[in-house]
DNA sequence: CACACAAACGAAAACGTTTTCGAATTACCG
DNA sequence: CGGTAATTCGAAAACGTTTTCGTTTGTGTG
């Protein structure tokens, strides 16, 4: 009932372990005859090769790392699915690991992937990473590395992201054509990268429309949860009750912002238009359907898989490889919550 | 630049390979002075014991294989969820493959796991699964055994899940105390243990209230899809337009149901009552908000990762283990789609 | 028949660790 | 001081594979 090894193959048929291994791997220098029988008696032993010793031998284990944030979210999950699937039609196995937007836990993983040997690790920073350190041992140490989404600018290494400023500009952009003027904006935390981009696109659009920006407009999330939208909606409507538009820095936070207004009888979009952003799926079954920013979290997934196997291959033949950076596209989606006003 | 060894730290310092090893396990038959100079040095030169070699002497990986039909789906990711942090919590790193409901494709990822020799396996099977041969093997080989949600009763392994019956007789149950009494049902899939003890809850439920079980009433989903409950509440109002209540065998389809009442104009829970299966978070801020039964998804994991744990322990050691079946508890939760009816 | 050459196989090293068991040294005690 | 016991160390095997480089045998050619 034990495994069957290369070993008992080559005993049970008098010949050497070398052959045996040749004989699996269709080395020109076996017989025919010999082939044959290796390969029978292989199948009805249920033969297959220890992965710890080809591991260690062949110095690579065939399986990458990931890193995210959270992995209860529509955007990321859907990610996690395009990694997996691309990394398994290619012969990789995925570990998951959840940072919490933690940068003490995101450390620690990195670690744990660097010591577990990975052949390469795809990471979308947690919202305290401000800190590259552990980025740059990654990078020391060779390993194949891409970043996606929440990335760190700096640091050399191909990425995976979608134009922020651009897919935030032209969402505001959207409720300005729509008839908004007074539009708040709930940010993400003061960290994370396409926080700010997005940050700076809700600005841009103000400019281009020759609105005045108002920074106590800007409300800036903690933690980008639901209860977030609930209460900043609330504050909102209090500091400013003639606001009527907003932008959140994502669906999650723009349903809160929904599901305090239809609590309270607030009108959308009539009173106050709101659009998020990443086309979660729920967005298009509320009451009103929420408009959006479609992104596309799929595709991202599989992307950076492909550009990580480009550079894993590079490695193990020890040719260069330049990181490159890919730019997804994004598109507006309107719905319901961002009908166009009805005086214009 | 290169991995620091065991080798070169014994080299260095003059002593043995084995020396080394020791020192840096904390064996008591190495002395003080040895000690701290191994440690310096190890410290001193980044060193990190080589998994694959650890591996192959120690024939294990302290990785676990987990193969679920949807990553992108709010039941399983929060399992995932669960899994991942007990995992990691003790020492274990997660291997995530995704089946995609296809029986093929779920014995291939068995195959897989088994291949790469991860310590254990835990499985929420897929909709095609009628066939336990990929599981067999599982046992054949000894290796640790977890199954979740969607099981093969047969199956001698230790297993995870909710008391499907109970909690869909309650859910039903609900449905009439508040005065509902034509209920249909959206099943799932004739396969899934799930599905049908649903479909059997359903009917006890029926069968208590002295309500006559009407074959006609129940709607078999084959994808469990948005789409199918938009579908079928169109057939429902077509074929029974007398229906007054809905139970759905899951969210998702649920609010498939909602949204096609909302869109054409059908009052919830005036006309019909709606009750859905697993509390998914969109349930909650849907207008209006879906009454449904509670899974604790996150503690499904925990626990599942939990059983599979003792497990892998015992089978190091050597010592028997007998699987176990533990059953979480769930409960109904009233919102606004299963309001009671005015008129009793 | 000598020689070259191809075909088929195997010995052995290497990957880096863990662990057993015996050897060497030191300390202790009567 | 002889002997025992404790302390400290290391040689070597083992885990199972891959791959290099010989060696042997057989075949064909001049």
């Amino acid at each position: 009932m034990k495994e069957a090894t290369l070993k008992e193959i080559a005993e049970k048929l008098g010949i050497s372990i070398t052959t045996v291994s040749k004989a699996l791997k269709d080395y020109p220098d076996v017989s025919l005859k010999t082939k044959e029988a290796v390969i029978s008696l292989a199948k009805e032993l249920n033969y297959s090769p220890n992965s710890f010793a080809v591991n260690l031998r062949t110095k690579e284990s065939k399986t990458i790392g990931l890193i995210i944030p959270e992995i209860v979210h529509h955007f990321f999950s859907n990610v996690i699915n395009g990694i997996v699937a691309e990394a398994e039609k290619n012969g990789y196995l995925v570990i998951i690991l959840q940072s919490n937007e933690s940068l003490e836990l995101e450390k620690k993983q990195v670690a744990l992937l660097i010591n577990k040997r990975v052949d390469g690790i795809i990471i979308s920073l947690s919202n305290e990473s401000n800190d590259d350190s552990h980025l740059m041992e990654i990078i020391a140490r060779k390993i194949p590395f891409v970043q996606f989404d929440k990335i760190a600018k700096l640091i050399h290494s191909s990425k995976v992201v979608i134009n922020d400023q651009i897919a935030a500009r032209n969402a505001v952009q959207h409720l300005i054509d729509n008839g908004y003027r007074k539009i708040a904006h709930i940010r993400g935390p003061l960290n994370p990268q396409n926080a700010i981009d997005r940050f700076i696109g809700y600005k841009k659009a103000l400019e281009i429309n020759n609105i005045p920006f108002d920074p106590s407009l800007v409300y800036t999330c903690e933690k980008v949860t639901f209860q977030e939208g609930i209460d900043f909606a609330k504050q909102i409507m209090a500091d400013h009750p003639d606001v009527d538009g907003i932008f959140a820095i994502t669906d999650l936070v723009a349903v809160g912002v929904l599901s305090y207004f239809n609590d309270i009888g607030i009108k959308i979009p009539e009173q106050v238009a709101v659009i998020g952003f990443s086309n979660w799926f729920m967005s298009q079954v509320l009451t009103p359907k929420l408009s959006t920013v479609d992104q596309p979290s799929h595709e991202m997934g599989v992307t950076s898989f492909k550009l990580l196997l480009e550079e894993m291959n590079c490695h193990k033949k020890e040719i260069p490889f330049s990181p490159r950076t890919i730019e997804l596209e994004t598109k507006v989606i309107a719905r319901e919550s961002t009908f166009k006003k009805n005086n214009i």
